[in-house]
RNA sequence: GGGCGUGUAGAUCAGUUGGAAGAUCGCUACCUUGGCAUGGUAGAGGCCCCGAGUUCAAAUCUCGGCACGUCCA
């Protein structure tokens, strides 16, 4: 069964009747008894170019959208909805995506699988969202952002439980009441397209709300979830209707601007200062000018509309495009050549992609992004040299901190973010620093990998490329620009290298994915109850008294040492891994079996002991903790976070959680920051968390909804992760710190002691790790300092007051000795070589020296090279050595006449065999070692034998 | 999370099949000049990132670590 036809009243009362789209087959809803199509195909122009669809907002940019946004929000909270303030551009709450890809985004998981309440229902919001999928057709299509507010209103039902707000006939009605009567939209230029939708294992009917060739809303009914005995089928996947029924609407912020502006493109209607900006800095009216019979505003209104119909997404191919481009406008008696057309797009696709961009980037880095050469961070890289590229392809000379601080004035209206505006230049500058040192050692890397291509040669070799791109961050096209810069001037790109370049990742990408994901379970523990954990009533609590309710023989190679089995409790105190922390260790008895604790484990909800012996069902056991080691935990953990509370309030806002691990011997925290952290950054956040161990007496710890504890902390509670529950758990360091945190806590901060921050290391560009030791940890760290230092004094044999200064004055010494023995050795091979004693023979016009020398290769090379570098002293030289097994060196003068006499190869291949070795080198340099160094006379005499003395 | 790449003089970097540690700039001294820019000559400056392994021999090959870069997810 596939889904019915969507018939509703609100369109038979609206006069519209249901049609079938000649073009793509999709039914569609319209006023126009007469149309043919359902409005968003290759026939469907747009028609709102210079013919606004939506009257009453003149403005444009920022004030545009503000009116707009306002207009929205204010139709559906006059009519039942509530008003919700949008959520951060960093999806930070989950754990499947890094940015806000969508408004219903902002309930995933927890509130659209019905596991927690929604914030207001119904309710309306405008979300702003980044979508880097299409980042390559930005700027060239006219409608494509990597950022937009999707405006939406969502509603929530539990038909089962009787909570039926409304479905979609008054969806529909909410959005054709608004399209018509609140923007005054004439009903004839709408349509609604039935297209169900589907993804992520949900499906439903929906509604694609064309307007004038442009798709202004998407209206989702999302009441299906993925069941292999489903009995809906859509797109080859069954579906089932489930107890959740969504209301996921979309409505593009941008785009009604756009439809209200009727400009050339989206851009001009919401970025329009930038980019008549631009447009002046890079010369841009300047170009047609050299062809002064073209018309520029009739040529951009005409390649406008034909935008509504050109399918310029990512993938297509760009020369085609061009072509099909030009033929398009040649119909329309617009007569273009490839390099006119090209000359006019290329740098205008530029001038609105930057605005676009810089959008983005002041959202992530407004919300605390910190880029990075991984993960989320990286994105705001990949946008911030995009931006750097374009920029210099448009030859304008503004740095990207100007960029950025002109885009938040002119078109955030200076709006205060959670990173500051100075944090944000600051980032700016330090990418533009990392981008320009990429670039300069691009071009040292092309110099040196084409010193073995012609100066004359039309392309690089597709692996240079490939490497280029994927090690040296050089693109393609950069990598042209670079070489023809660098000599090789007739280099050019091979057409479809990019399409390959990119087919070539998605392979690589796939070839990835295929991982293996081990799931840990235990067979008979889903039918118990889940444990009771008593470390949440008393963290102080070591004894305890419960009842096996299961215990199971387990085998496995990720088990500790002498486990055997897995028992579980009804309740316990043993802290089982998670949140970083490590397990608890201890003892479980009854009166006749006493086992250790090895290891503890949460396993499909319920705690599991991980012991060496087995217990029985029913026995009542007592349970008594490794306190030490509990307590140690607690201080790192509780420590974790009042470093990270220092980190953030002496570093910036940016400073968010990357990850952390807590162990008895000591802790880790993982930090987003944009620099590498100096010592006294570290004695700074140290000293602060410190402070905070005394000047605040105790922690609070409280339980909260999630709706509540979204509401009353935001998003920077998650900082250890996205959260799992329905419930958070709330550990409150006075205002130091307020996090969401399964762990186990102090009381009392004083029961830390102290706390020492070690050192940092970088995880990735971007992220510093911070070394912490708390408690007795600390205590031991200071000890072991102390001794390594001790030990050190003793061997210098100086006080431990004096160690730097010694060590210094060592390693001076050290190397002044050891460039003084060299010099020594050079005047012994001076000393060596220069007198006419018993080593030196003449041999027809030849010197030939052959002695024993001290040293090693090194020392005879010397030697060698004073013998043979003289010219005018044609010389074969054969030096041996005791050292190391023996070593021979045979040189003659290059170029000479000992060179066309003797080989040097060949002379040291025939004697080094009294000293069992081997050797090579070249025809006037061989050396070479064995393992028999009492044979080394042998050798020099075999040598004197060969050459005839 | 995965792939690729780079650590050599104060700086920027070369270094061929493993076989004699280099260039340019900067630094010091001297020469040229009335002085400077400049030009010339000479010199100083190297734990070839660290630690193992292979080898007669490792800056070079292999493994591990540290530091850094880059692309993809």
């Amino acid at each position: 069964m596939a889904l019915a036809p969507i018939d509703l009243a609100v369109f038979h009362d609206n006069g519209f009747i249901r049609k079938q789209c000649r073009v793509t087959n999709l039914w569609f809803w319209t006023a126009e008894h007469n149309r043919e199509t359902c409005g968003d195909t290759s026939e469907d122009e747009y028609t709102f170019i210079g013919n606004p669809l939506i009257s009453g907002f003149s403005m444009r940019g920022k004030a545009l959208k503000d009116a707009m946004r306002e207009a929205f929000l204010n139709f559906f909270e006059n009519d039942e909805h509530t008003r919700i303030e949008p959520y951060p551009i960093l999806a930070r709450w989950r754990d499947d995506i890094h940015l806000t890809i969508a408004s219903i985004a902002d309930f995933q998981p927890h509130v659209t699988s019905g596991m927690v309440e929604p914030p207001a229902n119904p309710l309306t919001i405008s979300q702003p969202c980044i979508r880097l999928t299409d980042v390559d057709a930005v700027g060239r299509s006219g409608r494509h952002l990597t950022t937009f507010e999707m405006m939406a209103h969502h509603v929530f039902n539990r038909p089962d439980e009787g909570k039926m707000f409304y479905w979609m006939e008054e969806c529909v009605r909410y959005c054709h009441k608004m399209l018509t009567e609140t923007f005054g939209i004439d009903a004839n230029q709408i349509t609604y397209v039935e297209n169900p939708w589907c993804g992520g294992g949900n499906a439903g009917p929906a509604v694609e709300v064309i307007v004038g060739g442009l798709e202004l809303a998407t209206l989702v009914f999302m009441n299906l979830e993925e069941a292999d005995d489903g009995e809906i089928e859509i797109k080859g996947d069954k579906y089932r209707e489930m107890p959740l029924q969504i209301i996921d609407t979309g409505y593009g912020l941008e785009r009604f601007c756009w439809a209200a502006a009727g400009t050339p493109t989206i851009y001009e209607a919401i970025y329009p200062e930038t980019v008549d900006w631009l447009k002046n800095l890079s010369g841009f009216y300047s170009i047609t000018e050299q062809w002064p019979s073209l018309d520029l505003a009739t040529i951009l209104g005409e390649m406008s509309r034909l935008n509504g119909i050109m399918n310029i997404e990512v993938g297509v191919d760009g020369d085609e495009l061009t072509t099909l481009f030009i033929n398009k406008l040649s119909e329309r008696g617009i007569k273009l050549t490839t390099e006119q057309f090209n000359s006019i797009t290329d740098p205008l696709a530029r001038i609105y992609a930057i605005p676009d961009h810089l959008h983005a980037l002041c959202n992530m880095l407004g919300d605390g992004l910190v880029p990075s050469n991984a993960k989320a961070g990286y994105l705001a890289r990949m946008l911030a040299r995009r931006t750097l590229r374009m920029r210099d392809e448009l030859g304008i000379d503004v740095s990207l901190a100007e960029l950025i601080q002109h885009h938040i004035e002119i078109n955030l209206g200076n709006k205060t973010m959670k990173q500051t505006h100075d944090g944000i230049a600051t980032i700016c500058r330090l990418e533009e620093e990392k981008y320009a040192e990429m670039l300069r050692k691009g071009e040292q890397v092309i110099k040196t990998m084409l010193n073995s291509t012609d100066k004359s040669a039309t392309v690089i070799a597709d692996e240079l490329l490939f490497s280029l791109n994927d090690s040296h961050g050089i693109a393609p096209e950069m990598a042209i620009s670079l070489a023809r810069k660098s000599g090789w001037k007739h280099t050019t790109l091979r057409s479809g290298f990019t399409a390959e370049l990119a087919e070539r990742h998605a392979r690589m990408a796939k070839e990835a994915a295929i991982e293996n994901v081990k799931q840990e379970s235990m067979s008979g523990i889903s039918s118990l109850p889940p444990t009771n954990p008593l470390y949440y009533d008393n963290v102080y609590q070591a004894e305890f008294d419960a009842s096996v309710l299961h215990c199971e023989a387990l085998s496995g190679d990720d088990l500790p040492d002498g486990a055997t089995h897995g028992i579980v409790l009804d309740r316990t105190c043993f802290y089982p891994e998670g949140g970083g922390q490590e397990a608890d260790f201890g003892t479980l008895s009854t009166d006749s079996v006493h086992c250790r604790v090895l290891d503890t484990r949460r396993i499909d909800g319920r705690i599991v002991h991980i012991t060496d012996a087995p217990l029985n069902n029913g026995d009542v056991v007592h349970g008594s903790l490794d306190w030490n080691r509990r307590k140690q935990l607690m201080d790192h953990h509780t420590s974790v976070h009042i470093i990270g509370g220092a980190a953030r309030r002496i570093l910036g806002p940016h400073i968010y959680q990357a990850g952390s691990n807590k162990s008895a011997d000591s802790a880790r925290l993982d930090i987003t920051h944009y620099n590498r952290l100096t010592r006294s950054d570290l004695d700074a956040i140290e000293k602060m968390a410190n402070d905070v161990i005394v000047q605040v007496p105790k922690t609070e710890k409280t339980v909260l909804n999630r709706k509540d504890a979204d509401r009353k902390h935001g998003f920077d509670l998650y900082q250890g992760g996205a959260p799992k529950g329905a419930t958070i758990r709330v550990l409150r360091i006075s205002d130091h710190d307020i996090q969401a945190c399964g762990g186990t806590h102090h009381d009392e901060l004083g029961q830390i002691g102290s706390i020492r921050l070690v050192r940092s290391t970088a995880v990735q560009d971007g992220v510093e790790r911070l070394h912490i030791v708390a408690g007795q940890a600390a205590l031991d760290y200071a000890r072991d300092q102390d001794g390594i230092l001790r030990q050190t004094s003793n061997v210098f044999g100086v006080s431990i007051n004096d160690v730097p200064r010694t060590a210094e004055r060592f390693f001076a010494e050290w190397k002044e000795q050891r460039k003084r023995i060299e010099q020594l050795e050079a005047e012994i091979v001076r000393l060596k070589t220069t007198g006419g004693d018993d080593n030196t023979f003449t041999q027809d016009g030849v010197r030939v020296v052959i002695m024993e020398a001290d040293g090693g290769l090194k020392n005879m090379s010397r030697m060698l090279k004073e013998l043979t570098l003289d010219s005018n002293k044609p010389t074969l030289a054969i030096l041996g050595s005791r050292d190391g097994g023996g070593k021979l060196m045979v040189a003659t003068t290059e170029n000479s006449l000992a060179s066309q006499r003797y080989d040097a190869i060949e002379i040291l291949n025939s004697i080094i065999v009294h000293i069992a070795g081997g050797g090579g080198g070249r025809p006037t340099f061989a050396q070479g070692g064995g393992s028999k160094p009492e044979g080394l006379t042998d050798c020099l005499d075999a040598a004197k034998q060969l050459i005839g003395l």
